[in-house]
DNA sequence: CAACTTACAAAATTTGTTATTTGTAACTAT
DNA sequence: ATAGTTACAAATAACAAATTTTGTAAGTTG
């Protein structure tokens, strides 16, 4: 019984694509939940039934950036089209660098509106990196059952991880967003691969 | 004919050490010339004297900080009792790590003020950078005369030093500052001496 | 003339005031 | 009960005036 016309959860969606649309024309700190309130015709107070903070709904924003790239690392775990287990560890590792790269160069106010808030203890980071670790850990074994890999898949994700971390740390990204790196990543992977061997 | 009982290069050795006196008491925002000069009997014109301005008087304290670093590796590399050429590589790694994590947790003021003037283009970072490539260059050549790597050094100088960022990129280092990792970058290392076979 | 000081303008910071935004609780309509 | 509104208090932000700090040029002293 909506007074807006929309379900519960379609105004929680447009509350989030607005805050993320005036992000990004006016700077994540201009964001004001009263003008959000008005851009969807209701008062600002309505939001609060949505979102128990302005921050939640920040959190909200950086979710969905993080489930987008959630999503692409998924795709690489399900695609059928690569055969060699050590190809599809590569290619996550492209994947998850190519998002990363794209979503700070693209939409670098999201990315600071993620940054300013996004400490690692955060419960949607926290997930993040728990979902990370699984899919890597899931490809590993793989990799460690093909014979193409030694070792105990928990250390061997430890280390391609931290390695690579220059790849996939919005911060770093940020740090070197002007240079092509992939090739450098490839040699970082394929140099560990031998030494797992 | 100094009017302060020092000479020239004392005073600016003073006038450095005042300053970082006063970071770490009340926070690199905080430091004023005015009072560094009050401390050392002098007017706060006299400072300009022997810096440009505040932010070169700043990065002098940087460069200082990252000279002791620079100093602790060029000593790895001329230590003698280190025979296998790979076993020096790794300690020089560790050193680095050792001396990043030392500064960034026992001097968070100075590293606060290392780390909001110490933009990558800054010349005393360069410097650092580069002398750490060309001391790093040098142990992984000798390491190729050794016979136990095989490549192109720059090629491998690039690898090594991006695949332990996390161990020494000041901004890294503060991430995990309480976690105990030197097992993990001696095994990242050992498992890319052992892929560069 | 080297090593400062004094005097002063420009820039940055602090302080006090006012306006806006955020968060909450009590209320209304379906 | 749900999905909001209205009304109001608390927290923040915006602005302007006062103060402090920084940077510079001209002057002083051994």
């Amino acid at each position: 019984m909506p007074k807006t016309g929309l379900t519960q959860e379609q105004l929680k969606e447009r509350v989030i694509e607005q805050t993320i649309e005036r992000m990004r024309k006016f700077g994540y700190e201009k964001v004001r939940l009263s003008d959000i309130a008005k851009d969807l015709g209701v008062t600002h107070a309505a939001l609060y039934g949505h979102f128990a903070d302005k921050a939640a709904l920040f959190d909200a924003v950086s979710e969905r950036w993080i489930n987008d790239i959630d999503r692409q690392l998924t795709d690489v775990c399900d695609d059928r089209t690569i055969s060699n287990s050590l190809e599809r560890i590569t290619r996550w590792f492209v994947v998850l660098h190519r998002a990363k790269r794209e979503k700070v160069q693209y939409d670098p106010e999201i990315f600071r509106a993620f940054n300013m808030s996004a400490q690692i203890e955060k419960e949607f980071v926290q997930r993040h990196l728990a979902l990370m670790e699984t899919q890597l850990t899931s490809l590993v074994q793989r990799a460690i059952d093909d014979g193409l890999m030694n070792g105990e898949a928990h250390t061997i994700v430890k280390i391609l991880f931290t390695a690579t971390i220059e790849f996939h740390f919005p911060t770093m990204v940020l740090e070197r967003i002007g240079e092509e790196r992939e090739h450098l990543l490839e040699q970082i992977l394929s140099t560990i691969y031998k030494g797992l061997k």
